[in-house]
DNA sequence: CATGAATGAGCCTTCATTCAT
DNA sequence: TATGAATGAAGGCTCATTCAT
């Protein structure tokens, strides 16, 4: 009874660290292989038993959204970082883009909707994808502001935008050009020439 | 041992009755919920067996790819239809991508690829994916030649300008926007201002 | 009005030869793949529709056992000259050994029973099975009346006697001697050994 | 990450018997119906779930090997026990028709082949065949050399017995005599009859 | 709490049988 | 009457989820 309280934070700490393992391995296998891994492939390669990842996650569903957030708390970090390095709007858009195309770059399940059902408005992206939209169309919302940006409603813009960092896109640029920070700038570039104002 | 050419003739028409409506019952489906559907669903959206479908499909997947490819035939005609619009290479570049946009308005199946596996570079987007690749960077390239387009590898400019016009992309603009024909036209002219030379 | 008689009789010549191709298809399909062979793939090799066997066969079994009863009558004509060669029941008895090897050899449906679940009694083996066990335990009481061949029950007897002369065994033995009417000597002159009175 | 010592214990022997009542439910059911008995069937005589039977075996025809396999093993041991009673050639022919007459009559999947397309020469007797094709040529071929057996390849000699054998003939005659101990030696008798040297 | 064996609904696919032509 | 497209029940197999240990 005396060694319950050790005993309870020991039991404690190794749930986290086998949380971390699961989601870790869910991480890997849904980068490698999309949706379609099983809950006990998930288990095998955390190294522990599929019951326990049911004490956590009351389904497969769940799991994954839990690997999309945990995608989406590194993106913060990194977004965080880049946003801090300039107060022009401008410049400010093109460090997010490369940043979110270096986060896109190695987590597959960073932009991906758990049933992208077509037509689904896929608020679903758990967490990030909002977020990114709202940070993305208040940057193009000041660049425009200040005369910088063609006109046009932030948030289809924004949403322009974000599909040009989907990790699908992210990839396929990055394997034609061989070379990923060009390829960032190549499509910051792109993005921003696409939104400066114009007399088109 | 052959029934009468008219009975023959009617049940030729017949059968093909029937696999228009399984193919556009796949088509409602696979742009509702994805590759989730499944060939009973199908079936019964067609209403018909499910042994119709496996005598003309002798897969699920076979199904849809025949979806896609169906998809791909109507796509090409309006393609074909805008690129005979005009000469000018900007020009007939934004006549394409309107063209695409409104296609894929309603072609959920029309990019999408047969098995999405994260990671995987997909150009497997039967048919019309490689295709589309071609005519754009063909168009960007003559653009590029005139001056009139920003330098830059057509490819991975044709790359981008794919990824925002794909089924969801479309949809969640066209969601966000109400008018289909004013979406279509700031895409297009997103992708033209990126792609338009600058000295930036 | 006035030619339908002769169109009858022609159709009527017609479906008889189209009901021998369905048999014929049938046998060496059987012969070939066993039960495991489709209903369709009898009506294409017999060059007709699945229709035209459903007329005259209510069931896929129902093809089979014509099959096997037609397999029989075949037999039923060897075997008749076989047990007109001689009047000595030892000797008719390996001319009918002899005979029902041959026939066995290029029969594969000869004696198969259509689902020969173990432990039923199996007079399903249509038509043949009983019929031959009738000829063969008179020809061995009757040796057996004369002395030359052992006592036992003749039933059983003959029920030995029949199992060496199934298709399986027969090929098996025809295979590995390589010498059709050696084998067939051999397997009589074992049966007749086995059945000729003895001390022992 | 692991459970208790004592825990694993007993849920490998709950495993162990559960494999154990599948392959019953599979053996009798094959011995009642033949390779016609669904997977169903066999998990629900079992009083398990199909995918128990999945579990183990990763193909219903896995089963099926298994039911042939644990039979063979069956087998092997009244053989050995046969085969030790004597050293006397024939004796001993006779003391293992015995034994496999009785072994077969209740182990239908004995010699039972895996999918016995008619004309497939079917040494594929999964593994007990070939042993008691061997065994008993070897036994034949010993009696020969002492001049108790007639001569005659010992391969074709050992085929015709082993038809003997098969459960389908051995429940027939068990059947017709209601007697299995005087079925069994009327069998053994039969066939050594019919293997001792004469000169016909 | 962790484990992983067990469960069983549901999927894809086949094929005997029917029936409109 | 012959045809063969259509039907749909049923089988093999998978895998999310549960629960005894």
């Amino acid at each position: 009874m005396s060694g319950s309280g050790a005993a309870g934070r020991r039991e404690r700490r190794d749930m986290q660290r086998n949380m971390e393992r699961v989601l870790q391995a869910a991480r890997e296998l849904f980068a490698e292989r999309g949706a379609a891994v099983t809950v006990s492939e998930v288990a095998e390669r955390a190294g522990v038993g599929v019951g326990t990842i049911y004490r956590r996650f009351s389904s497969k569903e769940h799991l994954f959204t839990a690997v999309r957030q945990a995608a989406c708390s590194d993106a913060r970090l990194q977004l965080a970082a880049a946003a801090a390095t300039t107060h022009d709007p401008v410049s400010r858009l093109g460090a997010l883009i490369v940043a979110l195309y270096r986060q896109s770059l190695h987590q597959a399940a960073l932009l991906d909707s758990p049933r992208s059902g077509a037509g689904i408005p896929d608020d679903a992206r758990h967490g990030l994808y909002p977020a990114l939209h709202t940070l993305l169309s208040e940057a193009i919302a000041a660049g425009q502001q200040l005369g910088h940006l063609r006109p046009g409603d932030p948030a289809v813009l924004a949403t322009l935008t974000l599909e040009l960092l989907r990790p699908p896109a992210v990839q396929r640029i990055s394997q034609a050009t061989g070379d990923c920070d060009g390829a960032a700038e190549q499509v910051a570039r792109f993005v921003l020439d696409g939104l400066r104002a114009s007399d088109s």
